[in-house]
DNA sequence: CATCATAAATGACGTTTAGTCAAATTTTGA
DNA sequence: TCAAAATTTGACTAAACGTCATTTATGATG
């Protein structure tokens, strides 16, 4: 069956062709003017045929946060590769992070609407239950070095405390920034000129309150910051701009 | 004048009535399906009367969320009251946050949708500045606790941190989570039991982590919270049920 | 090449909600 | 009591949604 085979190919291309011009339009003009009207116009094909595809709007950025969320995964895994200590790797895992965000905009734009379960809940089930393993699996990458660094003494859990809760505030400390980042909130009024570089202390404060070692101090991060953009997101960096 | 008087306090019965609607509604059938017929409907007013008052029905959640910060500000003050070193005062803050939260949920759902800059633009400009502005008021009562801790010599500011970056961690830690617990992000699926008790291990690691003493291992935490709870929140904590 | 069955694409249509505004109603104060 | 002013109403237009009968394209077969 040649003509299948095609059939499909032809179908994920228009999928992807949906996608991205929703990516594009949802930059250009916010949620909710986003339309499936629109949509339809720039891909030069009908309603019924985007409805064939997804069945709103609401879908198509569930969509298009899975597939960024992989694209996400594949910084973090390179994170982890980094040739370091836990703590350094946890630190390129971040880095990697914070680059993936700066390269793909609509990754939070459509993340922030999705946190809003009366708006994810408009998605069929199908596409929430992938969406929700795609971000399952990142997390799981983070728990991977945490879980290295435990065994290997660079950190012993104290009263307590689980690797899942430190990989939590992990999280919270940088999704709540970009959240904070991305949503206009004044941070310049509120004395915060340079958001990325207050994450980096609080991560950093974070894990020292942890007992990870080495601790900050005993680290020369400048470096560290640099040998991790340059081995691991040479490219990247440059694209994102911050050399 | 005393119609006008009169007057003026019909009208703003009529818009709490108006929120305190919406507000319900929002909880109960979520932002997609709220709309402003009913909220005409279930107010007994016409439609016209509505839009009279708000413009749409993300300016009501704006007004909502105005509100319910400057409700939330009550919460940080009597935090900040607290008999303690400011620590523990930080402490009580957060704490009372958390109550805030907990007796509020309408709180964080209007927020979480409101961070999208695309559906926070449908309010008006006034409105905005204002939702800004009580935002801001909010922030300012921790930094002055921040500023007492530094003048004290509780933590000494260390590599060009400043008060402003470690209040924005407190704030990622804290807000951070509370968006993650409020989205139905399956916290349970990823070993996060109690995310309370993870923010409490993660806030307490961050200011260890900046040096701002008494360090968490010094004090007899639990006997802070439970005086925190009884002495400035005791009728709140029953209320939210954890006594 | 012609035919026909199947698959895919279309856009008109019914429905819902938004937001407006002229008309109806109520209130005010002389 | 009554005319002017203020307020309320809901009918109306417009916009977007989501559906589905109809049209168009495809490709297998003789």
């Amino acid at each position: 069956m040649a003509t299948s085979e095609r059939k499909k190919r032809e179908y994920a291309q228009r999928e992807t062709l949906i996608i991205d011009t929703a990516r594009d339009l949802l930059l250009k003009i916010g949620y909710i003017d986003l339309n499936m009207e629109r949509i339809a116009e720039l891909t030069e094909y009908s309603k019924g045929t985007i409805y064939q595809h997804f069945s709103c709007k609401e879908e198509i950025l569930v969509e298009m946060l899975i597939q960024s969320a992989q694209k996400c995964g594949t910084f973090l895994i390179r994170g982890s590769q980094f040739k370091g200590t836990p703590r350094e790797r946890v630190a390129a895992m971040i880095l990697g992070y914070d680059l993936f965000v700066r390269l793909n905009p609509d990754h939070f734009k459509s993340k922030l609407l999705l946190q809003n379960e009366s708006i994810r809940g408009k998605a069929s089930p199908v596409f929430q239950k992938n969406l929700e393993k795609a971000e399952q699996e990142n997390i799981g990458l983070v728990y991977g070095v945490l879980r290295e660094a435990v065994e290997s003494g660079h950190v012993q859990l104290q009263r307590g405390v689980t690797i899942e809760e430190i990989t939590f505030g992990l999280w919270t400390g940088t999704f709540g920034a970009y959240v904070l980042m991305f949503s206009e909130v004044n941070l310049k009024a509120l004395g915060i000129s340079d958001p990325r570089k207050a994450v980096w202390a609080n991560i950093h404060a974070l894990l020292d309150g942890f007992g990870w070692h080495p601790f900050f101090q005993e680290l020369n991060w400048e470096q560290t910051r640099n040998r991790i953009l340059n081995e691991i997101f040479s490219q990247e960096s440059h694209l994102a701009g911050i050399v």
